[in-house]
DNA sequence: ATACGGAGTTACACATTGCGCAACAAGAGA
DNA sequence: TCTCTTGTTGCGCAATGTGTAACTCCGTAT
């Protein structure tokens, strides 16, 4: 009516704001989900069915609620098997878990922010929170630093509107401090977060090159604050950045080739 | 809709649609996915505008095709964890795979279907093709027996709908002689797919309890024949059963406890 | 047992919404 | 420059999706 003039389909909306609440993991009748979306729980359960035939969503039979269904993991799988980053990356991030026993994430730009591909626990972790599809800001995190550094400066504008928002005491939230962080990262080769996304956790990340040398991903090792000490950064930092030269060689960067940033 | 009898929503029909043809992993342009689903161009490029606005697909800016978007690995991931099986199974499968050097698979009963949701590769392999969201018939796979195994006999029913298709001139087509496995996989604890699915793949599989006893998921092992041979396949199984033991464990299943199959 | 309340499905009727048509804009080759 | 293809957007129609309400189940309390 007055405000759909954005083009889109409404009962494909409504149906993708059913798959985002039920994307918490739990089950969910179709009552309360239509309350949650303001629709009336016929159109509710109309739309459940219709995902459900198509395996988007599963219903538990016993108790007639909904949950994501495994024809998602079907589509997602698809979707990752196109990048085909995840499946070079693999045992790369598997062997860098391993030696530094803590938890390594691959990470790729979506939108102006970072989008956790790919995750191996690390093995010191009681709870293993999984960060895979979960995204984050650029600016406070050591994977957003990365993607960032290794951008075009027109798009970069693009993805900083300001203002930066502080998430903690510790986010930078300068575009001049950031910009120099920048610059020492490209000289450097890894990232640094500290304490910048979530107050006790630093993480460090490196770049992960595609065949044409540009910049396509990044790696990172994060931590607790306690286990993961300043002094030890630079360490681990190398280490990251040696795992991202691994998986970039598999991907079909040459060595010694340079990303220009050109087209 | 005189005749649309099954109360689906027609446009979300068409939006899983669409996202099922792109779940190739290719880019296509809109026209191209409107000829394929009869539908016509304008009401394509209206879809995948919301399903693009919702992240579910991406739009390549340089050609202005689509593929699969990040938004689905959010929503799988959301699955995923909610089964809470992946997490938990993941360095399990990883021993798995690192003792055996074969190809580790997680699978659970999806339909009357086999769907695997995850895979750690084989170190021997050279191609590492990823089933995670494959889906396979049941009566011709191991994990599939292993399902069917542990089913109430009216379920099971249900499942085996005539006929059983031949794959291979080895897959089982005659319910008894099924009946007979499963009842032998019972026993002994881990089933066996020789050359059944394909030619020159074999495949031991074993159970995955949940808290209550029942079977929730089911691990193999698999591997070309010339390397799993017949005389192997017992030691491989029971390397299989430690394996789904204990997942089992770590999903709270108590052992001694029975799976009686009642509610 | 019976009554009650909450949850989910379905028939129905209306008008909102999504669809096809066709004109338009933007590139890519020739 | 012209042409062919690909994608977007008004427009008007009616098919489609939606809300209302009645109905069925089920579980629980009386």
């Amino acid at each position: 009516m007055r405000n759909k003039r954005d083009g889109s389909v409404q009962s494909v909306s409504r149906a993708v704001d059913l798959l985002e609440a039920l994307s918490d993991g739990e089950e969910h009748g179709v009552t309360e989900l239509g309350k949650q979306l303001r629709v009336h729980k016929a159109t509710a359960s109309r739309l459940l069915a219709t995902l459900a035939q198509r395996r988007l969503v599963y219903r538990n039979p016993a108790t007639d609620k909904y949950r994501l269904g495994l024809g998602l993991i079907h589509l997602a799988g698809s979707a990752m098997a196109g990048i085909d980053l995840i499946g070079q990356a693999r045992p790369i991030l598997e062997d860098l878990a391993a030696t530094t026993s803590e938890t390594v994430n691959l990470a790729v730009l979506d939108g102006n922010q970072v989008m956790h591909v790919d995750q191996i626990a690390g093995t010191r972790n009681i709870v293993n929170v999984s960060w895979v599809g979960r995204r984050t800001p650029l600016h406070c995190t050591a994977n957003g630093k990365v993607l960032l550094a290794f951008l075009e400066a027109p798009e970069r504008d693009r993805m900083l509107a300001p203002p930066l928002e502080a998430l903690t005491g510790n986010t930078i939230t300068s575009r001049r401090k950031l910009e120099r962080q920048l610059t020492e990262i490209r000289g450097r080769g890894y990232a640094r977060a500290i304490e910048e996304l979530e107050d006790g956790l630093n993480v460090v990340a490196a770049p992960v090159r595609g065949a044409d040398g540009g910049v396509v991903a990044a790696v990172s090792v994060g931590g607790p604050a306690f286990r993961m000490r300043p002094r030890e950064l630079g360490k681990l930092g190398r280490m990251a950045m040696d795992a991202g030269a691994a998986i970039s060689r598999r991907m079909g960067f040459v060595k010694g080739r340079r990303s220009n940033g050109s087209t």
